[in-house]
DNA sequence: CGTTTCACG
DNA sequence: GACGTACGTGAAACGA
């Protein structure tokens, strides 16, 4: 039997044992009895139970929907004493350092958090025992809900609450809504106490019952019960907890955490309260993968190596329907990678690995075992689960296997579900979700100079690690697909865009980008000599040599031995030498204008010329970046090994580069960038009425800000006040405050904050969507994009005011950079799709966030770029027009 | 491996 | 009244 899902209602206790217990203080005064009596019920707790998953529940401060229900709900109740307030920080810090995860809802009380982790749990088939001292959570006790009352040391089933009150549980609402509630302030019927309730109730069903009959009930109580039934409707309503609502947490993440020991000793010594503080310290090590292991499982994972066996997990997969599969092969770089081994999963706990390229031991032959896969995958009726399918897929390309399947990808469920939560590699999820710390890459084939690759690995360590990540693979995705069942709007991100998005960024990873190496070589030659030539200018301004690449050495140099002035400090302390502070010193120096110079060509050599072509594949002269879907915490897509997503275009120097970015002969290189695409997102997600007319007339929009915030004709604008325009609409997509805004323009904060306050003027619909947004993001803990993809806020509830406020600028950001992630995903789909049937030669290259780069064939331009045209700006349908600017030319540089 | 800086949207 | 402040990435070089 497994333990049960154990729900604390800790703010019951706290007034419980506030009321109820000594006033107990440090001594400095500071009061702890209710502290004490709340870790000691829940240490008693947490011992009878084996406290696996706990979960301890408090009200969050502010009104809940009873208050906006029922102005006089609690009315009565006096306001909480100094003496309890201060207790409550500190016991929240001791009660998440023991690792039990703890929650306070904004806008539902305790109650109805644990009503819906009950309900939650309850469908999918687990015990709960509720542990609190209000009588009003009887009404959530069933077959498998129980109540406890940890300080009474009572327990209450369907049978006792029966006994208890006199009806049972499914009329405990109706009960509660008869009698009232004085302390709540919950109306009821006056004289209508726990006996009368009760005989009503068992007489005529229910509390409608009831009511149907109300002339029926004699004497002066009847008289009583229908001057004032007219109530009950709203009584029913305040006593009814709420089982559905809206948890930052799932059920699976209430897993318990091992105790921060060291946090504990500090909070319990702080506190004088020794008697915890012993039991810490005698407590022996708790083992932390059986606090975390919501059910520990049994695996079982098999070597294949005969025809038998093979055939064995293929009818397994085949009866499952759904089938997790991982490969094994000798590089973490798929278009170089071969084949060395393929594990399945079909059941929790259960899987196989069948090796077929390893160096050593008895194996199946490659053949057999490829012509058994290509039988399942032809099944369009199994699904087919990996991590990171990208991978697997363009591995089983390579010999030939191209799965017809349904397809998922637990990577990218997990991202969806969310981004912010941490990483979505597969390790990390075992540990965070299934609480099991898995065998690492590293285990098996060791690190550094001495890794060695897959096929070297003996078969025996090869089949548990490769069993295990596709059993894992399988147990994430049961998780996943449940989670994903309740948010209609993130299940089809997931599978109507992240998933076929997944496709196209092989095609495009596996087509790459042709390079003229020779160009950027000689660049890097050009580079080389004026470098040199910085290099010795600065040295000699400075009086000796150094290395002009070591902030170290430059801090030396600037500040110790020339003794300029320093401006800014890095965040660990060490004066600044970044590009701002420089340009600020070469005002008054000679020297750090060779610096600032000499900075950014090196980083031109060292990161372009001198490196991408090292990263181009001699085999085609193409250089094939990785597209990353699961990294972002925004919908964004990163790029690496090379980062193609950050090749330089703001200076005419850096820009060159792009020079090297060619097509094949009879082809171009044509790019397609969507016009002030977060502008426009912003207009119509706040449905400014001013911003949203500016963009359906098509008006260049840094000068209409220019013109609202200045007070001018559009044409009256100069270009100064143009450029602090577009600087203004920039800050507003970060969630611009006016310091930030003052120190990007070089004026002072005062006329920033002017500026501010004129532009929330002239568009208040801008300030109101700000607002409304940065109150989503307390309320609920993350915002949404225009196609509900959900961005979760980790820090919105932070302490730190710097921290939180950080948290709220990502806020108001997010919803815009994601839905422009969004936006340009659905028109890659689109326009993959129109491509497909098209016959044009052109191919997506490359996505840089609002920019798609193509390859088109020469005699193709024209009509390609009509129907690129045509799907990015049909994309989304918003309350303004997209605008896409398309160029072409013989190399990228040329296409802009 | 952490820190600093800087390339992009 | 003080504090720290625009959002999201990846990569190179240095130096412990």
């Amino acid at each position: 039997m497994p333990a049960p899902l154990v729900l604390v209602d800790g703010s019951s206790y706290l007034y419980r044992a506030f009321h109820a217990l000594p006033p107990l203080t440090t001594s400095t005064g500071q009061p702890v009895g209710a502290i004490r009596g709340v870790i000691s019920m829940l240490n008693k707790l947490a011992d009878s139970t084996g406290a696996e998953r706990m979960v301890v529940v408090f009200d969050a401060s502010g009104k809940t929907f009873r208050d906006d229900m029922y102005a006089e709900y609690k009315a009565n109740r006096e306001k909480m004493p100094d003496e309890l307030r201060e207790q409550i920080e500190p016991l929240h810090s001791i009660i998440r350092a023991l690792g039990f995860p703890l929650l306070a809802v904004p806008g539902v009380e305790a109650d109805d958090v644990i009503g819906t982790l009950a309900k939650q749990a309850e469908a999918a088939g687990e015990e709960v025992l509720i542990s609190t001292g209000d009588k009003d959570l009887a009404q959530l006790v069933t077959d498998q809900v129980t109540l406890v009352n940890t300080m009474s040391d009572s327990t209450l089933t369907p049978i006792g609450v029966e006994e208890k009150f006199g009806v049972p549980p499914e009329r405990m609402i109706d009960f509660l809504a008869l009698t009232g509630d004085s302390v709540d302030n919950v109306p009821g019927i006056p004289k209508c106490g726990p006996k009368t309730a009760a005989k009503w109730l068992n007489a005529y069903g229910s509390l409608d019952g009831v009511v149907e009959s109300a002339e029926s009930i004699g004497g002066k109580i009847g008289e009583t019960f229908r001057e004032h039934m007219h109530v009950l409707p709203l009584s029913k309503a305040l006593v009814t907890i709420k089982t559905d609502c809206e948890l930052p947490v799932g059920l699976e993440q209430l897993a318990r955490s091992a105790p921060d020991l060291e946090q504990l000793t500090a909070l319990y010594t702080d506190l004088e309260l020794n008697q915890f503080l012993k039991r810490i310290q005698q407590s022996p090590v708790v083992n932390e993968t059986s606090l975390t292991t919501p059910e520990a499982i049994e695996t079982s994972y098999e070597l294949v190596t005969t025809p038998e066996r093979l055939t064995f997990w293929m009818d397994q997969c085949r009866q499952a329907k759904i089938f997790a599969l991982d490969t094994e092969t000798t590089s973490l770089v798929a278009r170089h990678a071969k084949l060395v081994g393929v594990s399945l999963s079909c059941m929790a706990g259960q899987a196989c690995y069948i090796p077929v390229g390893h160096v050593e031991g008895k194996q199946l032959d490659m053949t057999s075992v490829l012509f058994a896969l290509s039988d399942l995958f032809a099944d369009r009726d199994l699904t087919m689960v990996g991590h990171n399918l990208k991978y697997d897929l363009t591995i089983l390309e390579t010999v030939g296997l191209l799965p017809q399947c349904r397809l998922a990808d637990t990577m990218l469920m997990s991202y969806v579900l969310d981004a912010a939560a941490g990483r979505h590699d597969m390790d990390s999820l075992a540990k965070r979700l299934l609480g099991v710390e898995t065998t690492s890459y590293e285990d098996v084939c060791g690190k550094g100079a001495k890794q060695i690759r897959f096929d070297e690995v003996a078969l025996e360590s090869a089949s548990h690690y490769a069993s295990e990540d596709a059993d894992i693979t399988l147990r994430l995705y049961n998780q996943f697909v449940e989670r994903l069942n309740q948010v209609p709007s993130l299940q089809s991100i997931y599978q109507e865009l992240e998933l076929p998005v997944m496709q196209i960024l092989r095609e495009m990873e596996n087509h790459g980008a042709l390079l003229d190496v020779d160009i950027l070589n000689a660049q890097s030659v050009t580079l080389g000599v004026r470098l040199e030539q910085l290099e010795s200018e600065a040295q000699a301004l400075a009086g000796r040599p150094f290395n002009l690449a070591s902030p170290k050495q430059l801090q030396e140099i600037l500040f110790d031995e020339l003794q300029l002035p320093v401006l800014k400090k890095t965040p660990k302390g060490a004066p600044s030498t970044n590009e701002e502070v420089l340009q600020e010193l070469a005002l008054d120096y000679p020297l750090p204008k060779l610096l600032i110079e000499h900075r950014s060509l090196s980083k031109l050599k060292g990161t372009y010329t001198d490196r991408l072509p090292g990263d181009c594949d001699p085999a085609d002269g193409r250089v094939h970046t990785s597209f990353h879907q699961a990294v972002t915490s925004t919908g964004r897509l990163s790029s690496s090994d090379p980062n193609l997503q950050n090749i330089p275009i703001r200076t005419e120097e850096g820009r060159r580069i792009r020079k090297a970015f060619i097509a094949p002969d009879g082809w171009s290189v044509m790019a397609a960038d969507y016009s002030q695409i977060e502008l426009r997102i912003m207009a119509h997600l706040s449905g400014d009425k001013s911003l949203v007319d500016a963009f359906a007339r098509g008006d260049d929009i840094h000068r209409a800000t220019a013109a609202e915030v200045f007070d001018l004709e559009p044409m009256f604008v100069t270009d100064e006040q143009r450029r602090r325009a577009k600087a203004i609409n920039f800050g507003l997509i970060y969630g611009m405050s006016a310091f930030g805004l003052a120190r990007q323009l070089g004026i002072e904060r005062a006329e920033a904050a002017a500026y501010i306050d004129r532009y929330f003027e002239r568009y208040p619909g801008v300030r109101h969507y700000m607002d409304s947004t940065r109150a989503m993001a307390h309320e609920k803990g993350y915002v949404e994009t225009v196609f509900g993809r959900r961005l979760t806020l980790p820090d919105i509830h932070a302490r730190q005011v710097p921290v939180r406020q950080a948290a709220e600028r990502a806020a108001i950001n997010a919803p815009m950079q994601g839905t422009a992630a969004d936006i340009i995903k659905r028109a890659m789909l689109r326009v993959h799709q129109a491509l497909a049937t098209s016959n044009l030669g052109c191919h997506l290259l490359l996505q840089v966030h609002d920019e798609l780069v193509f390859e088109v064939r020469d005699r193709d331009l024209d009509p390609a770029r009509q129907l690129i045209r045509l799907e990015m700006e049909a994309a989304a349908e918003l309350s303004v027009p997209l605008v896409v600017d398309i160029g072409s030319g013989e190399s990228w540089f040329e296409a802009h």
